[in-house]
DNA sequence: CAAACAAATGAAAGCGCTTACATATTGTTA
DNA sequence: TAACAATATGTAAGCGCTTTCATTTGTTTG
């Protein structure tokens, strides 16, 4: 592989001129330009991205962690992030840190270590104070899906609250009174949120919120059946079902199913996130989106315009409202 | 961030020692690395991933482009290998494709320049030539999905032939023989393969292949509600559709339902690749598994073995043959 | 105890770029 | 045409490591 020195040679000029017109930046005559570009590209010359990191001190690389490399979500989310970005000649490192403490804070040393220019997080198991001090120490970072206090203008999230009291009060518009509810593990943020704008909604309706009929689940789908079956046993005939997610309601309509419920005749479901799978489920789910697109947009966006001084075109927008994607599985309740 | 530089005066030793313990290839005595690496815990030290690549040719990384950066298969073959690679230091840098000639070549551009150790692709829209080119321009890279002559060894393909026979013959074997087909483009060569499949096992069983019901489609479920609708006009009735792929069968699931025809009472339908929502929809769906996990595997342990010199635990596989999902979608016929 | 060898350590030259700073070239003005 | 900007180009010192080769130190043996 030819090196600057080559091409040097080649066009008959210095290191520095050759690195000029690489750059871009500073003056260079339009004749040696040419001739430059001519050696460069007569040798297939290709900049060592490496050596120009370390004389720099900038990778052009971006790290972004998030849980899991599959999964609707995270795929929505890195495609976006990696295609803003490489629009800027950027490019992404991605790792996974599966939702759990040791390997996220790995993930992020050996972003670190990799020198990258900022950090895309989507961190679930680690402290708020690791964060603040991660923040603190000079990483550029901003986070996604999470709100840390003192670091608000780098949170790029969802309104979760808003989102479950979205989806309940679908519900309730729609007639039903009788609301079951599968909520995520309590110990998530996000789960909370939810829980507590289903609550809000219910109570604003002037429903009971004693011994509201809610589960429990873990957002896996497992669960999602599992929470129907108790809830069913509990208090049987009861006409929706709210859940935290959208894997759950699938294992909810499933578990429906096989007890010979008809939904939405008899059951209306509501899920949480619009996953890709939601339009495939029978009846097809309606759900709450979640941008994750959009607040993946908007990372990338905040690190072009805060890291590299891009100029920004629109504003960043830090909390993202959700929306009630209509669609077959919540039915009318006279 | 401390340098080596720091270390080494701080353990009162030289570069080269710190380098040393560092690397654990060369001898040091018990007494002077005890000295470093506390000089390093005390530092805080964490070596320059890009300096030491700079200076050992070498990047531990490896760059992977894909199609997409969603959607389920992708998301297996990034997470599987990411996480092969990743227990081992090496780091991965991904990049989308988008099946578009210009864009691959760009991407794979993108990767030599920052250098990789080796590259894994899932190249759909470039030419044989150009792949052949780039193996023997010194580029250690491996194929995935892809078939490429002369660089066996490096290809990790799926058996699509033997996946389409697997299909058409399980519709068979249910006693269907009225059986229509909706392919893949075939400028695709895995669409034409599973086509090929398909075609065998009807010869096989002495139908009729002359004027077969067969749809070509694009890959998409829009083409599925599309082909199913066109099959049916033209030939209503008929038992069993085989799709090329998950996302086809959908919509021909869909559209059929639309019509009123009972899946799979009255037309089973198969599908190919196993894909996740595969197991949401409504019949569940029989498909075809693709084993993307156990492809990416193998070209990460390629590269571990061929590149980074790690002994192989088991053997190199190439081909990998597919097996049959049954769910619900495919019903007998008698 | 010195010779002979092995093991541990250090000195220094890169790796391929960027970027002050210095110098050369050109253009402008009186 | 001398004097001076302004502009274009070159020189060389890093960036933080690895690695070769030379040197020092330690160990063994006759």
């Amino acid at each position: 592989m030819a090196t600057i020195y080559e091409v040097s040679k080649a066009a008959g000029v210095s290191l520095a001129t050759v690195s000029r017109v690489m750059n871009g930046n500073s003056k260079v005559s339009e004749r040696t330009r040419n001739k430059v570009l001519k050696a460069m590209d007569e040798l297939g010359y290709r900049p060592n991205a490496i050596a120009q990191s370390l004389a720099s001190n900038r990778t052009n690389s971006v790290g972004l962690l998030v849980s899991e490399l599959h999964g609707s979500f995270f795929g929505d989310l890195m495609s976006t992030v990696e295609k803003e970005l490489r629009a800027d000649g950027k490019h992404v490192i991605i790792t996974a840190g599966h939702s759990d403490e040791a390997r996220e804070k790995e993930a992020i040393e050996f972003l670190k270590s990799r020198r990258c220019d900022a950090l895309i997080l989507h961190a679930e198991a680690v402290c708020d104070d690791y964060l603040r001090e991660l923040n603190e120490s000079g990483v550029s970072l901003v986070l996604v899906n999470r709100m840390v206090p003192g670091m608000e203008q780098q949170c790029f999230v969802l309104d979760n609250e808003a989102g479950g009291y979205l989806a309940t009060k679908a519900a309730i518009d729609a007639g039903h009174r009788d609301i079951g509810y599968i909520s995520g593990p309590q110990s998530k943020e996000d789960a909370r949120q939810r829980l507590a704008g289903h609550v809000r909604a219910l109570r604003e309706a002037g429903l009971n919120t004693e011994n509201a009929l809610v589960y429990q689940g873990d957002y896996h789908e497992s669960e999602g059946a599992n929470g129907f079956k108790q809830l069913w046993q509990q208090h049987p005939g009861f006409s929706a079902l709210i859940c935290a997610n959208d894997e759950m309601a699938s294992g909810a309509m499933t578990a429906a199913r096989e007890e010979g419920i008809n939904v939405p005749e008899q059951l209306s479901v509501v899920g949480f996130d619009d996953v890709l799978f939601a339009r495939y489920l029978h009846p097809r789910l309606t759900t709450v989106d979640n941008p994750v697109s959009a607040m993946g947009l908007m990372a990338a966006r905040w690190v072009l315009h805060n890291v590299y001084k891009k100029k920004l075109s629109g504003v960043i927008k830090n909390v993202f409202l959700p929306e009630l994607i209509s669609r077959d599985s919540l039915g009318t309740h006279l």
